[in-house]
RNA sequence: CGGAGUGUAGCUCAGCCUGGUAGAGCACUGUGUUCGGGACGCAGGGGCCGGAGGUUCGAAUCCUCUCACUCCGACCA
């Protein structure tokens, strides 16, 4: 419960249910003589954020010595990743965004444990269908338990004790989870580890029309999710292997390290889905939502198909690499039959119903939205998902007007600056903070700061602003 | 799981072949001069050389075993 909460600490020895508040003191570093402050680590001279000159000779790509060098991630053990605050900090703002498109199509939010019992994947028959990639457990009595790599067994278990009656389709449950598979050679960081933390969401319907009209507006969620994460991540057709049908997209993010290669319509880059004017409770709505969507051609080059190709104007064709962050795919009973889960029907008649799953690979995307975004002097982040939104970059720390200038700022916007107060030189501050990304650089100097200035830097584009100190908090924080 | 490597200071690495008791740069501490794009000087701190066993008067160095990590392949959100 203090993830998230404001600063405060249990002391020790106090009776159970006793706090102690401690409130900080945002403005004017101490001279005070006393011995500890409330510190969140967004003074940097405080921080947990351990920037690296020289790439660490593990990492390959350039997201994972990215993260390495900014400071976002440790590794403790093959494929396995500690989330430092400013990595940490990322993963939540993709997840805060998943989460807000997830639940304004309807999904329902749970949270569904890590551990699984074996019993639920032999009622399926995937415990010995899935190998060696999943992780079994004993516990003392030795049972058997599993780390789950997927949740679809204990989805469909949960939903059939709950629900009885096709009246209460459709249902649509999701949870954002750390997940494990043991690959026999994870690598690229975060990119293929074995522990990840992703967004997955099942879907159950009365019959396949209403399963389709799920799809669709998860389709729609995706594309605005994504939108929204500030990367291009474009919908492909998927091999939906025995089961057969459309229905299956993998969503990739372009980026010239990715795995599949890609060829879609450029004119795909050019919508905004996030005003599209689509009415999610109207099928015939959905059904013209989708069939635009789908009009643009996009497909990987496993399903690449040259004769639709050329039909594709010249100037209009796109290709490259892509790396895969979501697939949506509908299954249909394969869970509900082979665990026989049904509700009934409105003839009384029990019914399997459709289901669906749509996964987002949370921690994948902070590797991959590196992969899209950074030049040679590190990460780009886009702003909905920075860690901060601004460094301020205390050139002279010690100089009555810059200190001054600086605490404002920093005060102005709690939580969302980072402030470099290190004793370090004006360079060293300047790198670091390309390195880690911040979308703005409120640069104080003691040039300008005489005359109460500051300049502005968008990490982007290298664009610069000299401002005052007022117009650079709105300009900063409006964006 | 096959094949190939690498483990020496927080990071990047040298030393190993040809055994003689541990090094550099960066980082860190103190100090002085610097101070708008990763400064310089002086003085410091830090490593049972991945682990175990063996050979030897003596092992980072040679031998055996083991563990971890990385790369290539097969596999994959």
């Amino acid at each position: 419960m203090c993830i998230t909460g404001p600063p405060w600490r249990c002391r020790r020895g106090d009776p159970a249910g006793s706090v102690v508040f401690v409130f900080s003191c945002s403005t004017i570093r101490p001279a005070t003589g006393r011995f500890f402050e409330v510190d969140n680590g967004m003074r940097l001279s405080r921080g947990f954020l351990p920037t690296l000159k020289e790439n660490p000779a593990e990492a390959q790509i350039i997201s994972h010595r990215l993260m390495l060098r900014a400071g976002l991630v440790r590794q403790t053990s093959a494929g396995i990743y500690a989330w430092l605050p400013a990595g940490w900090r990322v993963l939540q703002n993709i997840a805060r965004i998943v989460r807000e498109e997830q639940d304004a199509i309807g999904a329902q939010e749970l949270l569904m444990p890590t551990i699984q019992p074996a019993e639920l994947w032999k009622r399926s028959g995937r415990y010995d269908a899935y190998g060696p990639e999943m992780l079994r457990i004993q516990d003392r009595h030795e049972r058997d338990l599993l780390y789950g790599p997927t949740n679809e067994e204990m989805i469909t278990d949960l939903f059939g004790q709950v629900v009885k009656s096709y009246r209460e389709l459709p249902q649509v449950l999701y949870h954002i989870q750390w997940k494990f598979r043991d690959e026999v050679r994870p690598r690229f960081g975060v990119m293929r580890g074995r522990e990840f933390y992703m967004k997955d969401a099942y879907s159950f319907d009365v019959d396949y029309a209403s399963a389709v009209d799920t799809y669709r507006r998860m389709m729609l969620a995706y594309l605005r999710t994504f939108q929204r994460l500030g990367v291009k991540a474009i919908p492909m057709v998927a091999d939906t292997g025995p089961i057969g049908g459309e229905l299956s997209h993998e969503f990739l993010i372009l980026a010239p390290t990715g795995e599949s290669g890609v060829f879609f319509d450029g004119a795909f880059e050019d919508q905004d889905w996030l005003s599209e004017p689509v009415d999610i409770a109207d099928r015939e709505s959905l059904d013209a939502f989708f069939t635009r969507m789908t009009s643009f051609y996009a497909a990987t080059d496993e399903k690449h198909d040259e004769s639709a190709w050329t039909s594709v104007p010249a100037e209009r064709r796109r290709e490259g690499r892509g790396i895969e962050v979501g697939h949506i795919f509908h299954f249909g009973r394969k869970y509900t039959e082979s665990m026989d889960i049904t509700v009934s029907g409105p003839d009384g008649a029990p019914l399997y119903p459709e289901m669906g799953s749509y996964g987002i690979g949370v921690s994948r995307l902070v590797a991959a939205i590196i992969e899209a975004s950074h030049d040679e002097n590190g990460i780009i982040w886009p702003d909905s998902v920075a860690p901060f939104r601004a460094a301020i970059l205390n050139l002279k720390t010690g100089d009555v007007a810059c200190d001054a200038i600086c605490e404002t700022l920093y005060a102005a916007a709690p939580g969302a600056f980072l402030y470099d107060d290190r004793a370090e030189r004006a360079g060293v501050k300047f790198a670091d903070a390309d390195l880690m990304g911040h979308p703005w650089q409120i640069i104080v100097g003691p040039r300008g700061a005489k005359e109460g200035k500051v300049e502005l830097k968008r990490r982007q584009d290298g664009a610069r602003f000299e401002l005052t100190v007022d117009e650079a908090i709105v300009r900063v924080t409006a964006a």
